[in-house]
DNA sequence: CTTTTTGCAAATGATTTGCATTAAC
DNA sequence: GTTAATGCAAATCATTTGCAAAAAG
């Protein structure tokens, strides 16, 4: 097994027990280049570079890549999911409450505490999400919230 | 100003400049008994208790009663979006990815923390929501996942 | 009395389902 | 060849919108 194997798309989904699509593929390409990308905005960037996806295949593709852990999906509030290429490095988000624009930070709390709860109450936890709301720079001068946490 | 008007629900809407109205209140009272319901429970519980409410009259309640932080709304995934009596208490909740289960934990890290992430990049932070995700004591034998993050 | 809420009906929009066709192994 | 993935159409379902009637201050 050579060390780039590791980050050959194709080798990754054969590894994770899926087929070597496409479609697959180009979703994964998506992702690495366009990060918090909504299911619609993928179709197209999907479309423009291999010609024909449904949506229905993205949607396919998405829960397929999401199950396997190879990409996240993150639900910022009332607005449509967002999926990003999957990096195991334990990071979270910052989301604005105006814009719904979102960012990437490191945890806070060093390199995995954050699977820690202070009880799991039986819980197997395989995950921690953290998701920080506020109101990015651009939204703090003038504008006021369209979307997000509230109403 | 008494020590009791602090939690009495009329007054609390009184004071962030929200009319009292006899559906704000039955949604209050319907969440502090039932925590983490859906728009769909509280409707019914409120129903049952008021006769009459429309299900926007829910929407619309929950939503100005979550804009003024009196109620906290949590979407765990892709299920409908819960609420639950905001307490601000800084505390976090447990997901179950296979029966959708949704337990409080508090804060591992301590009162507030959580609220500041390790760069703010220019965000002013109101809230920081951490949902752990794994599977409950009584999905992790037996059962497969039906709901949650994973398709 | 004036403004905010409610109720009703209809619309929206993301996501899912079912089934035949097609591509991967 | 078999099985898994795609494409297409139609369905689902939480949530929103618009507007008139009712209630709150």
């Amino acid at each position: 097994m050579t060390r780039e194997q590791f980050s050959d798309p194709a080798y990754l989904l054969h590894q994770h027990g899926l087929q070597v699509t496409a479609q697959r593929l180009a979703v994964l390409r998506a992702l690495a280049r366009h990060s918090h990308a909504t299911a619609d905005q993928i179709e197209e960037v999907v479309r423009a570079e291999i010609g024909t996806v449904s949506r229905q295949a993205v949607y396919d593709v998405l829960a397929a890549l999401t199950e396997k852990h190879l990409i996240r999906r993150i639900q910022p509030a009332r607005s449509p999911a967002l999926y990003e290429a999957r990096v195991d490095d334990n990071h979270h988000h910052l989301v604005c409450r105006s814009c719904g624009r979102v960012v990437d930070v490191d945890c806070a709390v060093g390199q995995t505490p954050c699977l820690q709860p202070s009880e799991n109450q039986g819980f197997v936890i395989d995950e921690a999400e953290v998701i920080y709301w506020g109101l990015c720079p651009s939204c703090q001068q003038g504008g006021q919230p369209r979307q997000g946490g509230s109403q």
